[in-house]
DNA sequence: TCCAATTTTTAGCCTCGTCTAATTTATTCG
DNA sequence: CGAATAAATTAGACGAGGCTAAAAATTGGA
């Protein structure tokens, strides 16, 4: 049994390889708003546990055993996001926190008895997919809006960062996932882009936004 | 904000001056599994947070705002078990445990939609009333099936101790909340009782059994 | 190459919640 | 009443998980 710091060290160890392919003591502390002196001791108790390999200045790796872990930690936080949206009626702006507590709940029978009341959901309010009860992820190529060309027609297919800020922001340009847009132009001056969703009038969006769109064909 | 071991003290205060009332240092203990020096710290910590007061060989007596919080923690619990059984389908004698855990992520909204999402039960599947959003508990006037009589009939309103093995022993005798039941003859020597169920075959029933189910007038 | 900046670790301290063992305090009973 | 018993508290320890400040290790730039 895992306890909920060892729990929220994996996950940020497992998402920071996600999406920039290393795992460094100060990235994982500011990630979990603590201190690289933690995360050592962190590190080496998750290490002695066989959870994952540290090497410093290099990173840490993931077992099996320890990826294994974030990702039924990950599963858990994507079907409650789920739940809270599609059953409670929850903003997808106002779920992270509450995601963040509830994930901890490590009860093998509740997360596969929520995870079929929910009717097996490949996806969470996000666009981020939710690892089936093996662990399994099914796999997208999807790309951030910034690097589209203008004239591509592209379907929102997830937000990578979760912030309230820049998903109410979406919410007040109707943007969301499944919605499905058509770029203009690209100011190379800013990054900024004009965009124009299928159903709506056109629009221009900050460099910061289309970054954190992430895209597929639509 | 509380934490889970201060709102596990608060409910286990709660729970003694309800029946019994009177919550001493050692029953608190012996309630957490725990030992008298802890609590003896804990409910010093408690005290000075104005959540109540403590008089040595005497008791603990809530104040008005212990109380609360005590309430709110017993709803949650009941809420979360009512979702288990209702929604996820869980046997009655399973949800205790996970609702241990869920009972401890304290968001108002998060307790408040899923009171609604339920149809703002007055029960959770044990029997037990679940208090609303304000802490009000509707009052009911039970009593345990032992002190019952023989020609009494009673309808099953709550089990008062919520361990695997009883509830497991009721569901194979098909006693469940809302059961009609008559008492045919109560045997001295042992305390047992001899019931009849309104839909069914007599049969008997310990005192120790008996003892735990709290009925109303059939 | 070698120095400066960055990253990581170490050392020492703190709070929280728990424990055991010893002690104190209150209650109960002969 | 006074002794035995029960209940509670105190004292001292520990592990988990965090912190700061200082030291050490590595990297990378001039
Ligand atoms: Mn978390
Ligand atoms: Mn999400
Ligand atoms: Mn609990
Ligand atoms: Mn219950």
């Amino acid at each position: 049994m895992l306890t909920r710091s060892e729990e929220d060290h994996l996950k940020a160890v497992y998402a920071l390889l996600l999406d920039g392919d290393s795992a460094l003591t100060k990235d994982i502390a500011h990630r979990l708003r603590t201190k690289a002196s933690s995360v050592t001791d962190m590190l080496k108790k998750l290490a002695d546990k066989g959870l994952l390999k540290h090497e410093p200045y290099y990173g840490v790796k993931l077992t099996a055993k320890g990826r294994g872990h974030a990702v039924q930690l990950v599963r858990r936080h994507r079907l409650w996001e789920t739940f809270l949206v599609q059953r409670l009626g929850f903003g997808w702006d106002e779920v992270h926190e509450v995601a963040e507590q509830l994930e901890h709940v490590a009860d093998d029978k509740l997360t596969d008895r929520l995870d079929d009341y929910l009717g097996k959901p490949a996806f969470d309010p996000h666009g981020d997919p939710i690892p089936d009860r093996k662990g399994r992820i099914r796999p997208r190529k999807t790309q951030r809006l910034s690097v589209c060309r203008a004239q591509e027609s592209v379907r929102i297919a997830a937000v990578s960062e979760t912030t309230d800020g820049l998903l109410r922001l979406l919410d007040s340009k109707g943007l969301r996932i499944g919605t499905q847009l058509t770029v203009l132009e690209v100011h190379p001056f800013d990054g900024s882009m004009d965009i124009k969703p299928k159903n709506g009038a056109s629009f221009s969006v900050s460099k910061e936004v289309s970054h954190h769109l992430q895209v597929e064909p639509a």
